[in-house]
DNA sequence: TGCAAAATTAATGTCAGACATTTAAAGTTT
DNA sequence: AAACTTTAAATGTCTGACATTAATTTTGCA
């Protein structure tokens, strides 16, 4: 039951657990008010900044809103799955770039974590999920699409492939997943060769998602994986060899 | 590119975003110092209780840490796994109880989940990962073991598992959602006889693992679910026709 | 009476300045 | 040279004030 560590000796911290535990462990309730900053104040025995300081913390989490005026005042907040999933695109993402994750290791991950789906979305796919595949594939097939557009379009394809196992957990935690790498995805420059070949390889997928084929849907996805690690390398191999100047 | 909505009209959030985007951009390096309260307070024309306020909300991302005393001041964090895990947990913990989601959907995307890195897992696995198992298993095979101390055996079989895979990408992620359905996983009273059951498929999905078998793996983790399912099934069954007194 | 405008009130947001505490570094003494 | 003292610079905390916001109450007038 490890929530944050947190045994800091700064009193803003050890408010901020403090009120965090009571949200965790259901003393206090979705919606319901907190005491007010003054009275806060007074509970704790410290002032009024020192207070605020501990609900900017809570905020920065989702865990509270504030709200001024009469009868503002901070309410606990109900985490949405999109909050969620943004402070987790957020978190994700600093820590691929700052811990020096491989290309490699990291799509790894993206692809694995997306064939866990594989079976779920193809059994439950919905024709508004199909829609949302094809329309991707259709702006992935766009002539003068830029880099970052087609990247949009690759994430939105992908998207649409775990919507469709219908669980809003696995929804979140991978399309988290999904997005974070896309600062690393974005590194690559598409050919417009290698961009046919991800394309026709989104095609056999969806039409493997049309028919309800499980497997087809996972060896499309592994044959998109290698394919990608394979480009990303030559990619990698090129940029090393000769590097560019443009900053 | 979504980061946080955030268009606040709160002054120490625009400062905290604006922070913020210099250290996801890049700006600001890996343990570089911020400017001080002081100078901050200057360069945005606020006060200094606006610009600690917005540094508590990066304070509790991680994004930075803060040291006392004459070299003191904001630094950049180095985001690591573990405090990236632990956010994870405390977001995907409080997403779960707020949002009614049940024990059902979060199970089925835990093993979901799980079963994505079953084959990396059985093709790289360590001698070590083994012996965690195998000292799981023994732990909950213990007789007089709590329902507290039988789950807190089982998250980490699941994560000697799941970091079998070698990935801590996917370790990370896998395991954050594993340790966050154990407020769920622990609303079940285990039997002595669904406690068995349950240690046999550990065993089997531990000596499948042992011969690097796959598919095992993958169907042992299957049949895992579909009996913690049916076991979750009667459970709440029976609570629901026979309330409880004890709170 | 009914309704719109104005005053009230209670809350958060911001500011300014002071003091406390911590920590590293410079300076002093033995 | 080593140990102690002083200094300086930073964060942590406190106090009190004012600004802003928004719901509520009161007032004024048709």
């Amino acid at each position: 039951m490890n929530t944050t560590p947190e045994t800091a000796s700064d009193l803003s911290s050890q408010i901020a657990a403090n009120i965090r535990d009571a949200i965790i462990k259901g003393v206090l309730i979705v919606d319901e008010r907190l005491p007010s900053e003054a009275e806060l104040s007074a509970q704790f025995n410290v002032s009024r900044a020192t207070v605020r300081e501990a609900l900017k913390r809570l905020a920065a989490q989702s865990l509270i809103r504030t709200q001024r005026g009469a009868t503002g005042g901070a309410f606990v907040n109900r985490i949405s799955f999109e909050a969620a999933q943004a402070q987790q695109i957020t978190t994700s993402t600093l820590l691929l770039s700052m811990n020096d994750v491989s290309f490699e290791t990291a799509c790894e991950a993206r692809f694995a974590l997306e064939r866990a789906c594989a079976p779920l979305s193809a059994a439950r796919r919905q024709d508004s999920h199909l829609k949302a595949m094809q329309d991707a594939l259709d702006a992935q097939s766009a002539p003068a699409l830029s880099d970052a557009g087609f990247c949009a379009a690759d994430v939105a394809f992908h998207r649409a492939l775990v919507d469709a196992a219908g669980n809003p957990v696995l929804s979140y935690q991978i399309a988290g997943a999904v997005e974070a790498m896309q600062p690393l995805m974005n590194m690559i420059t598409f050919t417009a060769w290698s961009r046919d070949a991800i394309v026709a390889r989104h095609r056999e997928i969806a039409t493997a998602m049309t028919t309800r084929d499980a497997a087809a849907v996972a060896a499309g996805l592994t044959l998109l994986e290698q394919e990608t690690q394979a480009l990303a390398r030559t990619v990698f191999a090129r940029r090393t060899k000769q590097p560019n100047a443009a900053p």
